[in-house]
RNA sequence: GGGCCGUUAACUCAGGAGGUAGAGUAUCUGCCUUUUAAGCAGAGAGUCGUGGGUUCGAGUCCCGCACGGCCCA
């Protein structure tokens, strides 16, 4: 503890004074019988002459926010769960020793409160207490009341104080959860099964991002974080779970970035018997249900620029999009020596190779990612840039595969699943040769998952949602770390 | 990895052209029984991120480092 800071040690001497009375600094024998919204709710519509006559006793708890004192009153806000309220202590009313303690309280100290309602000549809703009692005392001062924490590095690293200090946190964290929730209700309404696969993976497969290592003592054995869930729950597609989808953790030992952070949440989910085209249908139920939702209507603002997304969003070849948006020449789309020239002229690196495919889709990210601001389905990606996605009926160089991109950014990848076994072993190992020259590749052909696509997957259709940038979407956050409670930093000091 | 910006009291921020640190909130003392950024009077509170350098003198100028932010790769 900070032992030079003067509020701290003041704050400990009134500990240790209550302590000498006799009076417990950390009780746990309080019980509120209701919470700040309940009496909002209840009371606030109720007429002056209502309130009056109301002569019911509430019970609460909740941290002081803010302490108006006048000698012999004071008003005080606590702060809950679900909001806060004001209070009002009287010295006639709780009697000389009880107010003398109160005096002693701190902002930030918890207290719990029994009393009835009435309003304010300033009409506000106001718990006369006649009764209370110290739940926690608060050794540190909280950041100020007018401008909240502001310090974005204190904010990521003590986001308690965030949460309490900034109300619009709070609410960017239940808009959230409440998106998580709607997601788990949106697919056990269509009758999918959540489950959980492993996050230690002998062998990081269905992405192609770097892993983290990590090492199991008892097994002596090398393991790897996941980079995605995609192979294991295409194991349990094998087993018989039809249809299943998982929300949590992959990490992916890159950069980190407004739009990157090392471990996000992905929700992943496989439907048999569909095709790409109905996860397309099925990502525009789900997304645009959960924006009416929590807006209330189908358009909201991201960062300035108004996103409508009432359905059916549009749909664009991924080589039609090279040309509508990047302007391309068509012969870009054919010869591999021109994309490699345009590549060099716009300045890339080209760091995932030079193959056709790569360079074509570094093109992409360049060109035509920053302009799809509005819903937008990219489809027929190149196979060779798709090593899981079954092959297109008529041309074998595409797949049946979208990627979905809204604000300039990718928030979700499907496709129909590759499903022929041997087609699938071909392309892994096609994939392992093009990164045999990568250092920190992990090159390990996952023949468990081989063998299990050669006792039949059903057609299958799959998809993949970045959670944390659908929240920035729904939330107006020009961050991943303003959706993500504990963003990954630098050890302080 | 590169560029730019930031780091001053518990919090939010000022500190012109180098002269030994300020405000508001919070805290403490006094007054105040319907206030709400309550008010009035007074007080205390700082390793100016860190390590060097220049200088008679550095929060301020120079260099390194740490942490953070934004952009680029």
């Amino acid at each position: 503890m900070d032992e030079t800071s003067e509020l701290i040690q003041q704050r400990i001497k009134k500990l240790e004074a209550l302590r000498k009375d006799g009076i417990d600094p950390y009780p746990n024998d309080f019980r509120a019988t209701h919470t700040s919204k309940d009496l909002h709710e209840a009371l606030d519509p109720l007429s002056d002459e209502e309130l009056k006559s109301a002569e019911e006793t509430f019970r609460l708890a909740g941290r002081i926010m803010a302490i108006r004192d006048f000698g012999k009153a004071s008003f005080i806000h606590i702060q809950d769960r679900k909001g806060r309220i004001q209070v009002y202590l009287q010295k006639d009313t709780v009697g000389d020793e009880a107010f003398r303690l109160f005096k002693t309280f701190d902002i930030g100290d918890f207290i719990g409160l029994e009393g009835k309602v009435f309003r304010t000549k300033t009409r506000e809703l106001t718990l006369q207490v006649q009764k209370f009692q110290l739940l926690v005392k608060s050794l540190r001062p909280l950041p100020e009341k007018w401008h909240g924490l502001t310090d974005i590095e204190a904010r990521y690293r003590q986001r308690y104080l965030d949460l309490i200090a900034n109300s619009r946190v709070k609410e960017i964290f239940l808009t959230r959860i409440m998106t998580i929730q709607k997601i788990r209700n949106f697919f056990i309404q269509r009758d999918f099964l959540e489950v959980e696969t492993p996050m230690l993976h002998p062998i990081p497969g269905g992405a192609t991002a770097k892993p983290f290592r990590t090492h199991h003592n008892a097994l002596d054995m090398e393991l790897y974080l996941r980079v995605a869930p995609e192979l294991f729950l295409k194991r349990l597609v094998i087993g018989g779970l039809e249809r299943i989808f998982e929300i949590n953790r992959s990490f992916r030992n890159e950069g980190v970035s407004t739009l990157h952070n090392p471990e996000f949440t992905m929700l992943e989910f496989y439907q048999s018997y569909a095709t790409y085209e109905e996860m397309m249908e099925m990502t525009e139920e789900l997304l645009s249900s959960i924006v009416k939702e929590i807006h209330g209507g189908l358009r909201l603002n991201y960062q300035g620029e108004e996103i409508d997304f009432t359905p059916p969003w549009r749909r664009l070849f991924y080589k039609e999009s090279l040309l509508e948006y990047g302007k391309v020449d068509p012969v870009i789309l054919k010869e591999p020596s021109r994309a490699i020239e345009l590549a060099k002229r716009l300045g890339l690196e080209l760091r995932r190779g030079t193959s056709h495919g790569k360079v074509l889709d570094d093109l992409f990210k360049e060109l035509v990612e920053p302009h799809l601001v509005q819903p937008t389905f990219i489809t027929h990606y190149p196979t060779e840039v798709s090593p899981l996605s079954r092959r297109n009926g008529k041309d074998m160089d595409v797949v049946d595969r979208f990627e979905l991109f809204i604000a300039g950014r990718e928030i979700a990848n499907g496709f129909s699943e590759l499903n022929d076994p041997v087609d699938q072993r071909e392309r892994f190992v096609r994939q392992l040769k093009e990164r045999a020259d990568e250092a920190d590749a992990v090159l390990n052909l996952d023949e468990d998952f081989l063998r299990a696509l050669e006792f039949g997957m059903p057609p299958t259709a799959g998809e993949g949602i970045g959670i944390d940038r659908w929240v920035m979407l729904l939330t107006d956050a020009p961050s991943i770390r303003d959706v993500i409670f504990f963003p990954l930093l630098r050890m302080e000091k």
